[in-house]
RNA sequence: GCGGGCGUGGUGGAAUCGGUAGACACGCUGGCCUUAGGAGCCGGUGGCCCUGAGCCGUGCGGGUUCGAGUCCCGCCGCCCGCACCA
């Protein structure tokens, strides 16, 4: 009969073994009793929203190759799932269809289970989670009492980024070029009284800690550049009208002197009251209003002319009592440092720009000039000409004190700030860009704040006991300004916990990042109702080992989840600083060189692809058509290739387990285990078996940690293709003969061996073929060992080169020593050919590699 | 502007520590088998003069080295992140 592959037919077979088996199910008991090394492995998990794609594919295909491999070392590992299934676009369908987010999200989720399944994925189903059950988000509101209770929940007043187009507020991180991460809307600055997380506090943690991670480097860049870290100082300057302080943040003391005006943000607490009953009061304040309606991508671009207005007003320079004109500029923001600047226009391009604009004085104080002198200018006349400003670059101080005139700068700058904090006007200090996280958001379908405004209390946190704070079902989800929970009146009236009296409850919703910043811990104590995890449990599985997802959350959720961890772990629920030890970024798979979008119409549907050529096929293919971290262009063909050679894989296995292996009657196993590694193979059989061992080093490699899956799947592939040709060989014996006997053994071996080794990418594959040649479960088999004796030879092609130049390649004893391989090298006549009339110089030799011989 | 990454056949990519460039696959192509095949199997495939022990070849130009895709210097191009951050 003809044995042809099937993936329908095998695929689901080996999912319902999976599912009746629980095979992927590990018990928190089974950390102590077995004593192995628990192994945490986690990609990040997805939002539903309509079907999985296959970026989604990918990064599963990715996480359980690891799962997989990492099991068959013989950890225990924990591979969980769950929905981040909170958030904006199930919201807002419901706004256009009227149907309750949770409907949409529930059938998502359930295409999403049902694909994962299909798709063969190992998960521990009975850990899963979804962030918009309440026996979640439960906790999210106890985690939230935590943090409010240790002083990392503030409520206040700040400017922030409003999305006119979703109508709510975003953190600062959600906000892209100008830009609401979502719906695209340029967004508006707008004063407002929010909910911060104060993520601030753990500024220099968050940066320290990215030393002891194992994650990419660019990531940990992108981390560090969004945290800011700037060392400067903080500076007093003195208004004497209204006898009131201005601080500033300065990267530059050493500038001091320089200064020539000061300048405060639109958004800043006192121009107005700066202004108020003066001449300026009208025009200062339409600039403020101007600036503040701006939207942001407008405000923020580099090459704006600056603008700005006097506000009648002087501050004194700490170091020379000089009387600086105080101006309300937009170039200024108030998100960095105290909001107000000493300009220096001399040393700062933004400062020239704007005296230049207000004709203001530019004072030269340091030496120096950037690029080079113009042609006929003496290059020192230059260093120290006022037409070679704004310099900003180092050099020594001139016109500032005589103290310090000549001194380099970056000394003169710690000395400059000593000074001050002598005088009680400033001192050293380090300023982050790092802003609190805003995490109150004004719409319906997240989690609701657990707490109440009380007349007489003011804000009231509930007590734990009343958890969870259930999301109450609503007529209209539109939003109106305000979050449509407000219109919930029977569930926004309550009453006090503390005093009994009439009370409201909190209607913002809490940022969805906020849900998925802690689903690693619930993961590894899922069905806790006492509590949100065990410690002792959790502490166990913490870090996780391996977590692999999009670079596009490098700085949001990734930087939450870490603020998380240490927050929780100084309140002392948890002892994990770090949430992810190792991270793995996956790159994107477009079409036609372009990002997959139903509006462009290139997506290409995971489940078209399974239905075809199966799951082993779809999996196997994501992850060889490129490195995984890097972005590859999704090909129809590419698909079919590792279809092609899965197949062929299938067929080999199936027909040698006939030819001796156990035989699979309607999925009931007979027959002796048939696929050893043979006694004493010699000849072609034995060249079979080295290549299956250097198929298991390679693969095994490559697996552990390097994330080169193109490249195993490509060692699976030459094994088979070595395998496949000794098969054409063998099946022309004499099937009676010692010699086809022993070939099919080194053929069932060898497919055996490339079976198990493609297990982790293409587990259905690998288990039917397996059990067929072996009767075994490979699943539960050790991962596979390199023997030396297989992986040394005797002889070796040694390389000849002559100038560096490959001329020849002979075959070389194993063990040769330096001179042996020259005698080699000389004696091989091509290489002779180019010594003829030459003299050799020196004799390069490398043992295992080559020869080059240098002539003159 | 600052930070990070990348540039290799017609295509995706490989080359682990400075040592055989192009593994593996797609595509193309010759053949076998076949009533047929969009199935399977065997072979070829960087370029050039196609004569050889041939010459050239990893974005471009230099350099170090016996030897450079790999290291160094200077360019060019592309991608990503941040960006009026004081």
């Amino acid at each position: 009969m003809e044995l042809r592959y099937d993936p329908q037919q095998i695929e689901p077979r080996w999912q319902q073994v999976w599912a009746d088996e629980r095979t992927w199910h590990v018990d928190n008991a089974a950390l102590d009793a077995d004593g192995a090394e628990p192994v945490y492995v986690l990609e990040m998990l997805p939002y539903p929203s309509g079907e999985p794609h296959v970026g989604h594919l990918k990064n599963y295909a990715i996480g359980d190759a690891v799962a997989h491999f990492r099991r068959r070392q013989g950890k225990t590992v924990l591979h969980p799932m769950g929905f981040d299934s909170f958030g904006l676009p199930a919201e807002n369908n419901a706004i256009k269809t009227g149907q309750h987010p949770r409907e949409a999200t529930e059938a998502s989720i359930a295409s999403f289970q049902r694909q994962f399944r299909e798709w063969g994925v190992s998960i521990d189903w009975d850990r899963e989670i979804a962030s918009h059950r309440p026996d979640y988000y439960r906790w999210t509101q106890w985690i939230f009492l935590q943090l409010l209770k240790a002083g990392l929940v503030e409520r206040r007043s700040a400017a922030v980024n409003w999305d006119p187009v979703e109508e709510t507020v975003l953190a600062n991180e959600q906000v892209i070029d100008g830009r609401g991460e979502r719906s695209g809307a340029l967004v508006e600055i707008r004063q407002l009284e929010q909910w911060f997380l104060r993520i601030t506090d753990y500024a220099q943690r968050l940066l320290d800690d990215l030393d002891g991670i194992g994650w990419p480097e660019h990531v940990k860049t992108m981390q560090r550049n969004w945290i800011g870290r700037s060392e400067g100082a903080r500076v007093v300057f003195h208004n004497e009208e209204l006898d009131r302080d201005y601080e500033v943040f300065t990267t530059r003391p050493d500038t001091l002197f320089g200064a020539t005006f000061f300048v405060m943000a639109p958004e800043h607490a006192d121009v107005l009251a700066l202004v108020e009953g003066t001449e300026q009061e009208d025009e200062v304040r339409a600039y403020v209003n101007r600036a503040l309606t701006a939207d942001r991508a407008e405000r923020g671009a580099a090459d704006k002319p600056k603008t700005g207005v006097f506000l009648g007003r002087y501050v004194v320079n700490p170091v020379n009592g000089e009387r600086l004109p105080m101006y309300v500029a937009d170039y200024v923001l108030m998100d960095y440092g105290t909001g107000a600047i000493m300009a220096v226009p001399g040393h700062d391009q933004r400062d020239f720009d704007f005296a230049r604009a207000y004709g203001l004085p530019v004072k030269r104080v340091i030496v120096g000039a950037d690029g080079e002198a113009p042609e006929g200018v003496d290059p020192e006349a230059w260093a120290t000409s006022d037409d070679a400003l704004p310099y900003t670059g180092d050099g020594p101080l001139v016109d500032s004190h005589p103290e310090f005139d000549g001194t380099p700068n970056r000394e003169a700058l710690s000395a400059i700030t000593a000074w001050l904090a002598g005088e009680g006007k400033g001192e050293a200090t380090v300023n982050f860009r790092l802003r609190d996280w805003l995490v109150s958001r004004q719409r319906y379908w997240g989690c609701p704040i657990p707490v109440v405004h009380c007349e007489a209390c003011g804000m009231v946190p509930l007590p734990e006991d009343e958890l969870p704070v259930l999301l109450p079902d609503i007529e209209d989800y539109k939003p109106k300004g305000r979050s449509p929970l407000a219109a919930a009146e029977d569930w926004v009236a309550t009453t006090c916990p503390t005093c009994g009296g009439p009370a409201s409850r909190e209607t913002d919703t809490l940022d969805t990042f906020v849900d998925s910043s802690w689903y690693f811990l619930r993961y590894t104590d899922a069905r806790n109702d006492g509590a949100a995890w065990d410690p002792a449990v959790t502490n166990r599985w913490m870090p996780v080992d391996q977590y692999i997802g999009g670079v596009e959350h490098a700085i949001l959720h990734l930087l939450y989840a870490r603020f998380f961890c240490k927050a929780l772990t100084d309140i002392g629920v948890l002892d994990a600083q770090e949430p992810f030890q190792n991270l793995f970024t996956q790159g994107m798979i477009t079409k036609d060189g372009a990002k997959m979008s139903k509006s462009k119409g290139n997506t290409v549907a995971p489940r078209e692809i399974v239905e075809r050529f199966g799951a082993d096929s779809a999996r196997t293919y994501v992850v060889f058509l490129g490195p995984p971290d890097q972005d590859a262009d999704w090909s129809d063909e590419g698909v079919e290739g590792v279809h092609r050679f899965l197949s062929r894989l299938w067929r080999l296995a199936a027909e040698a387990a006939e030819l001796g292996g156990a035989t699979v009657v309607d999925g009931v196993v007979s027959g002796a285990p048939g696929a050893a590694l043979p006694d004493d193979p010699q000849g072609d059989d034995l060249e079979l078996v080295r290549k299956a061992h250097w198929a298991i080093e390679k693969v095994s490699h490559d697996l552990d940690g390097r994330f080169s899956f193109n490249t195993a799947v490509a060692a699976v592939m030459e094994l088979t293709n070595v395998l496949s040709a000794r098969r054409n060989a063998v099946v022309e014996l004499d099937p009676a003969t010692p010699e086809a006997i022993a070939g099919w053994a080194a053929v069932r071996y060898a497919a055996a061996t490339a079976v198990s080794l493609i297990q982790p990418f293409a587990p259905h594959l690998a288990a039917d073929a397996y059990e067929r040649l072996t009767g075994l479960r490979v699943w539960e088999q050790p991962w596979p060992q390199a023997e030396q004796r297989f992986l040394q030879r005797d002889e070796f092609e040694l390389v000849l080169q002559v100038q560096g130049k490959v001329r020849d390649r002979v075959l070389a004893p194993t063990g040769a020593s330096k001179d042996e391989l020259e005698q080699l090298a000389l004696a091989s006549e091509k290489v002779q050919g180019f010594l003829e009339g030459k003299t050799v110089v020196k004799v390069v030799v490398v043992p295992g590699k080559l020869v080059n011989v240098v002539v003159r």
